[in-house]
DNA sequence: ACGCGGCTTCGACGTTTGTCAAACTTGACG
DNA sequence: CGTCAAGTTTGACAAACGTCGAAGCCGCGT
Protein backbone atom coordinates (compact mmCIF):
# COMPACT_ATOMS: atom_id res chain seq x y z
CA UNK A 1 0.00 0.00 0.00
CA UNK A 2 2.93 1.92 -0.31
CA UNK A 3 6.16 1.65 -2.21
CA UNK A 4 9.11 2.29 -0.13
CA UNK A 5 12.81 1.18 -2.34
CA UNK A 6 16.51 1.14 -0.59
CA UNK A 7 17.05 4.21 1.13
CA UNK A 8 14.39 5.90 -0.28
CA UNK A 9 11.10 6.09 1.66
CA UNK A 10 8.11 8.06 2.15
CA UNK A 11 7.79 11.53 3.00
CA UNK A 12 4.48 12.46 5.02
CA UNK A 13 3.29 10.11 7.77
CA UNK A 14 0.33 8.34 6.13
CA UNK A 15 1.18 7.93 2.35
CA UNK A 16 3.88 7.34 -0.18
CA UNK A 17 3.53 9.25 -3.65
CA UNK A 18 6.30 12.26 -3.15
CA UNK A 19 9.02 11.02 -4.34
CA UNK A 20 12.15 12.49 -5.82
CA UNK A 21 13.17 13.99 -9.00
CA UNK A 22 15.69 16.27 -9.06
CA UNK A 23 14.38 19.70 -9.24
CA UNK A 24 16.30 21.01 -12.16
CA UNK A 25 15.16 18.16 -14.50
CA UNK A 26 12.43 18.58 -14.53
CA UNK A 27 9.09 21.04 -13.33
CA UNK A 28 7.77 20.04 -9.90
CA UNK A 29 4.68 19.12 -9.87
CA UNK A 30 2.17 20.57 -7.36
CA UNK A 31 1.30 17.56 -5.41
CA UNK A 32 5.29 17.01 -5.12
CA UNK A 33 6.03 20.87 -4.06
CA UNK A 34 3.03 20.92 -1.73
CA UNK A 35 4.16 17.06 0.05
CA UNK A 36 7.98 18.31 0.01
CA UNK A 37 7.75 22.28 0.83
CA UNK A 38 6.84 21.51 4.57
CA UNK A 39 10.19 19.44 5.11
CA UNK A 40 12.32 22.94 3.68
CA UNK A 41 10.24 25.04 5.60
CA UNK A 42 11.04 23.15 8.78
CA UNK A 43 14.93 23.97 7.90
CA UNK A 44 14.31 27.62 6.93
CA UNK A 45 15.30 28.29 10.95
CA UNK A 46 18.37 28.95 12.23
CA UNK A 47 17.86 27.34 15.61
CA UNK A 48 15.67 24.11 14.09
CA UNK A 49 18.64 23.76 11.29
CA UNK A 50 20.82 23.46 14.16
CA UNK A 51 18.58 20.79 16.15
CA UNK A 52 18.35 18.85 13.09
CA UNK A 53 22.19 18.69 12.82
CA UNK A 54 22.61 17.77 16.18
CA UNK A 55 20.47 15.27 16.05
CA UNK A 56 21.22 14.07 12.87
CA UNK A 57 24.52 13.80 13.72
CA UNK A 58 24.48 12.35 17.53
CA UNK A 59 26.98 9.85 17.85
CA UNK A 60 24.63 7.02 19.02
CA UNK A 61 21.57 7.75 16.77
CA UNK A 62 20.07 9.53 18.36
CA UNK A 63 20.39 12.51 21.17
CA UNK A 64 18.12 13.65 24.42
CA UNK A 65 16.26 16.92 24.73
CA UNK A 66 18.09 17.50 27.37
CA UNK A 67 21.59 17.91 25.25
CA UNK A 68 19.86 20.07 22.68
CA UNK A 69 18.29 22.26 25.24
CA UNK A 70 21.49 23.51 26.90
CA UNK A 71 23.01 24.41 23.45
CA UNK A 72 20.30 27.32 22.62
CA UNK A 73 19.76 30.70 24.43
CA UNK A 74 16.02 30.32 24.41
CA UNK A 75 13.26 28.80 26.40
CA UNK A 76 12.83 25.07 26.90
CA UNK A 77 9.53 25.12 25.36
CA UNK A 78 10.22 26.96 22.49
CA UNK A 79 12.82 24.34 21.74
CA UNK A 80 10.08 22.11 21.99
CA UNK A 81 7.99 23.86 19.71
CA UNK A 82 10.48 23.64 16.92
CA UNK A 83 11.09 19.85 17.56
CA UNK A 84 7.72 19.72 17.31
CA UNK A 85 7.54 21.34 14.01
CA UNK A 86 10.42 18.96 12.68
CA UNK A 87 8.36 16.20 13.85
CA UNK A 88 5.38 17.63 12.30
CA UNK A 89 7.66 17.95 9.05
CA UNK A 90 8.38 13.88 9.10
CA UNK A 91 12.32 14.67 9.47
CA UNK A 92 12.64 13.21 13.01
CA UNK A 93 10.90 10.92 15.34
CA UNK A 94 11.02 10.87 19.41
CA UNK A 95 10.53 8.25 22.04
CA UNK A 96 10.06 8.52 25.62
CA UNK A 97 11.93 6.61 27.98
CA UNK A 98 11.98 7.04 31.97
CA UNK A 99 12.15 10.65 32.48
CA UNK A 100 13.90 12.31 28.97
CA UNK A 101 12.90 12.15 25.51
CA UNK A 102 15.46 11.23 22.43
CA UNK A 103 15.17 12.32 18.66
CA UNK A 104 16.30 10.57 15.99
CA UNK A 105 16.72 11.69 12.31
CA UNK A 106 13.39 9.97 10.20
CA UNK A 107 16.07 8.34 7.65
CA UNK A 108 15.64 9.02 3.63
CA UNK A 109 13.69 12.16 4.06
CA UNK A 110 17.14 13.81 4.02
CA UNK A 111 18.14 12.24 1.31
CA UNK A 112 15.12 12.75 -0.87
CA UNK A 113 15.72 16.43 -0.14
CA UNK A 114 19.25 15.62 -0.80
CA UNK A 115 18.07 14.51 -4.10
CA UNK A 116 15.76 16.93 -4.57
CA UNK A 117 18.55 19.73 -4.89
CA UNK A 118 21.28 18.00 -6.76
CA UNK A 119 21.83 19.50 -10.35
CA UNK A 120 20.66 17.87 -13.39
CA UNK A 121 22.94 15.52 -14.33
CA UNK B 1 36.22 40.56 -2.86
CA UNK B 2 34.54 37.18 -2.56
CA UNK B 3 36.31 33.84 -3.31
CA UNK B 4 34.61 31.46 -5.25
CA UNK B 5 36.03 27.92 -5.89
CA UNK B 6 34.82 26.13 -8.76
CA UNK B 7 31.15 24.73 -8.61
CA UNK B 8 30.97 26.04 -4.92
CA UNK B 9 30.19 29.27 -4.58
CA UNK B 10 28.90 31.94 -1.98
CA UNK B 11 25.55 31.97 -0.52
CA UNK B 12 24.67 35.68 0.28
CA UNK B 13 25.05 38.58 -1.86
CA UNK B 14 28.00 40.23 0.17
CA UNK B 15 30.75 37.67 1.91
CA UNK B 16 31.70 33.94 1.59
CA UNK B 17 31.94 32.21 4.74
CA UNK B 18 28.99 29.85 4.76
CA UNK B 19 30.02 26.42 3.32
CA UNK B 20 28.80 22.67 3.47
CA UNK B 21 29.61 20.60 6.01
CA UNK B 22 27.27 17.47 5.34
CA UNK B 23 24.59 18.45 8.28
CA UNK B 24 25.00 14.78 9.66
CA UNK B 25 28.24 14.47 10.15
CA UNK B 26 28.34 17.70 12.63
CA UNK B 27 26.95 19.73 14.05
CA UNK B 28 26.23 22.93 12.45
CA UNK B 29 27.20 26.51 14.02
CA UNK B 30 24.98 29.14 14.22
CA UNK B 31 26.38 31.47 11.82
CA UNK B 32 26.57 29.28 8.97
CA UNK B 33 23.13 28.08 10.13
CA UNK B 34 21.94 31.79 10.08
CA UNK B 35 23.20 32.01 6.59
CA UNK B 36 22.22 28.89 5.10
CA UNK B 37 18.58 29.04 6.84
CA UNK B 38 17.47 31.97 4.54
CA UNK B 39 17.77 29.75 1.44
CA UNK B 40 15.76 26.63 3.28
CA UNK B 41 12.78 29.17 4.03
CA UNK B 42 12.65 30.32 0.37
CA UNK B 43 12.37 26.71 -0.84
CA UNK B 44 9.98 26.39 2.33
CA UNK B 45 6.67 27.61 0.12
CA UNK B 46 5.00 25.30 -2.67
CA UNK B 47 4.84 28.44 -5.00
CA UNK B 48 8.25 29.07 -4.59
CA UNK B 49 9.59 25.03 -4.77
CA UNK B 50 7.68 25.05 -8.17
CA UNK B 51 8.89 28.54 -9.09
CA UNK B 52 12.42 27.24 -8.48
CA UNK B 53 12.24 23.88 -10.29
CA UNK B 54 10.54 25.67 -13.35
CA UNK B 55 13.92 28.11 -13.28
CA UNK B 56 16.10 25.32 -12.79
CA UNK B 57 14.85 23.07 -15.10
CA UNK B 58 14.68 25.87 -18.10
CA UNK B 59 16.39 24.34 -21.07
CA UNK B 60 17.78 27.44 -21.93
CA UNK B 61 19.18 28.16 -18.76
CA UNK B 62 16.82 30.53 -18.12
CA UNK B 63 13.02 31.45 -18.08
CA UNK B 64 10.74 34.56 -18.22
CA UNK B 65 8.90 35.69 -15.73
CA UNK B 66 5.88 35.77 -18.89
CA UNK B 67 5.80 31.51 -18.33
CA UNK B 68 6.16 31.41 -15.08
CA UNK B 69 3.24 33.56 -14.27
CA UNK B 70 0.53 31.07 -16.46
CA UNK B 71 1.66 28.47 -14.25
CA UNK B 72 -0.53 29.35 -11.64
CA UNK B 73 -3.52 30.34 -10.44
CA UNK B 74 -1.70 33.59 -8.15
CA UNK B 75 -1.37 37.07 -9.17
CA UNK B 76 1.17 38.01 -11.21
CA UNK B 77 2.38 40.33 -8.23
CA UNK B 78 2.64 37.59 -5.93
CA UNK B 79 4.28 35.60 -8.20
CA UNK B 80 6.45 38.66 -8.62
CA UNK B 81 7.22 38.64 -5.12
CA UNK B 82 7.98 35.08 -4.30
CA UNK B 83 10.77 35.39 -7.30
CA UNK B 84 12.12 38.24 -5.07
CA UNK B 85 12.00 36.04 -2.20
CA UNK B 86 14.01 33.64 -4.14
CA UNK B 87 16.29 36.33 -5.21
CA UNK B 88 16.94 37.62 -1.81
CA UNK B 89 17.85 34.15 -0.60
CA UNK B 90 20.22 34.10 -3.28
CA UNK B 91 18.84 31.01 -5.65
CA UNK B 92 18.19 33.05 -8.81
CA UNK B 93 19.56 35.78 -10.43
CA UNK B 94 17.20 38.08 -12.67
CA UNK B 95 17.93 40.44 -15.71
CA UNK B 96 15.76 42.76 -17.75
CA UNK B 97 16.21 42.10 -21.50
CA UNK B 98 13.46 44.40 -23.97
CA UNK B 99 9.83 43.96 -22.50
CA UNK B 100 10.85 40.93 -20.68
CA UNK B 101 12.81 39.63 -17.38
CA UNK B 102 14.56 36.49 -17.44
CA UNK B 103 15.40 34.13 -14.38
CA UNK B 104 18.22 32.10 -14.46
CA UNK B 105 19.02 29.29 -11.22
CA UNK B 106 22.69 30.84 -9.76
CA UNK B 107 25.20 28.31 -9.45
CA UNK B 108 26.73 26.26 -6.98
CA UNK B 109 23.67 27.32 -3.90
CA UNK B 110 21.84 24.24 -4.57
CA UNK B 111 24.73 21.85 -4.46
CA UNK B 112 25.88 23.51 -1.09
CA UNK B 113 22.47 22.71 -0.03
CA UNK B 114 22.46 19.23 -1.20
CA UNK B 115 25.38 18.39 0.26
CA UNK B 116 24.73 20.23 3.43
CA UNK B 117 21.51 17.29 3.35
CA UNK B 118 23.68 14.33 1.84
CA UNK B 119 24.01 11.47 4.66
CA UNK B 120 26.79 12.19 6.79
CA UNK B 121 29.13 8.80 5.50
C1' DA C 1 5.00 61.95 -27.87
C1' DC C 2 1.80 58.65 -26.54
C1' DG C 3 -0.01 54.56 -25.13
C1' DC C 4 0.51 49.71 -24.03
C1' DG C 5 2.07 45.41 -22.13
C1' DG C 6 5.23 43.17 -18.87
C1' DC C 7 6.86 43.32 -14.38
C1' DT C 8 7.71 45.38 -9.81
C1' DT C 9 6.48 48.14 -5.84
C1' DC C 10 3.14 49.79 -2.43
C1' DG C 11 -0.64 49.45 1.01
C1' DA C 12 -3.65 46.74 3.06
C1' DC C 13 -5.62 42.48 4.77
C1' DG C 14 -5.88 38.14 7.44
C1' DT C 15 -2.89 34.18 8.75
C1' DT C 16 1.13 32.03 10.42
C1' DT C 17 5.36 32.08 13.06
C1' DG C 18 8.78 32.49 16.96
C1' DT C 19 8.96 33.53 21.42
C1' DC C 20 7.90 33.54 26.41
C1' DA C 21 5.77 32.48 30.96
C1' DA C 22 2.62 29.68 33.18
C1' DA C 23 0.07 25.52 33.62
C1' DC C 24 0.03 20.72 32.80
C1' DT C 25 1.76 15.63 32.17
C1' DT C 26 4.68 11.91 33.00
C1' DG C 27 7.82 9.13 35.27
C1' DA C 28 11.24 8.53 39.26
C1' DC C 29 12.43 8.58 43.93
C1' DG C 30 11.65 9.07 48.64
C1' DC D 1 1.27 9.61 48.55
C1' DG D 2 4.15 13.98 47.80
C1' DT D 3 7.43 16.05 45.39
C1' DC D 4 10.72 16.96 41.98
C1' DA D 5 12.74 17.19 37.37
C1' DA D 6 12.08 16.75 32.28
C1' DG D 7 9.12 17.92 28.41
C1' DT D 8 4.90 19.37 26.35
C1' DT D 9 0.85 22.22 25.88
C1' DT D 10 -1.60 26.54 26.25
C1' DG D 11 -2.38 31.43 25.79
C1' DA D 12 -0.67 35.69 24.51
C1' DC D 13 1.62 38.94 21.50
C1' DA D 14 4.56 41.22 18.18
C1' DA D 15 6.74 40.28 13.85
C1' DA D 16 6.83 38.18 9.45
C1' DC D 17 4.32 36.06 5.60
C1' DG D 18 1.16 35.24 1.43
C1' DT D 19 -2.08 37.29 -1.00
C1' DC D 20 -4.50 40.86 -3.58
C1' DG D 21 -5.54 45.20 -6.26
C1' DA D 22 -3.82 49.60 -7.49
C1' DA D 23 -0.28 52.38 -8.73
C1' DG D 24 4.26 52.91 -10.73
C1' DC D 25 8.22 52.06 -13.95
C1' DC D 26 10.38 50.77 -18.32
C1' DG D 27 10.91 49.49 -23.04
C1' DC D 28 8.66 49.01 -27.42
C1' DG D 29 5.58 50.11 -31.32
C1' DT D 30 3.03 53.41 -33.66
Amino acid sequence: MSKSVATLTVLNPGDAAACCPPLAQQKVDSVTAAALAPAFKALGDPVRLQLMSMIASAPDGEICVCDLTPAFDISGSTISHHLKTLRDAGLVDSERRASWVYYRPRPGIMQQLATLLTPAA
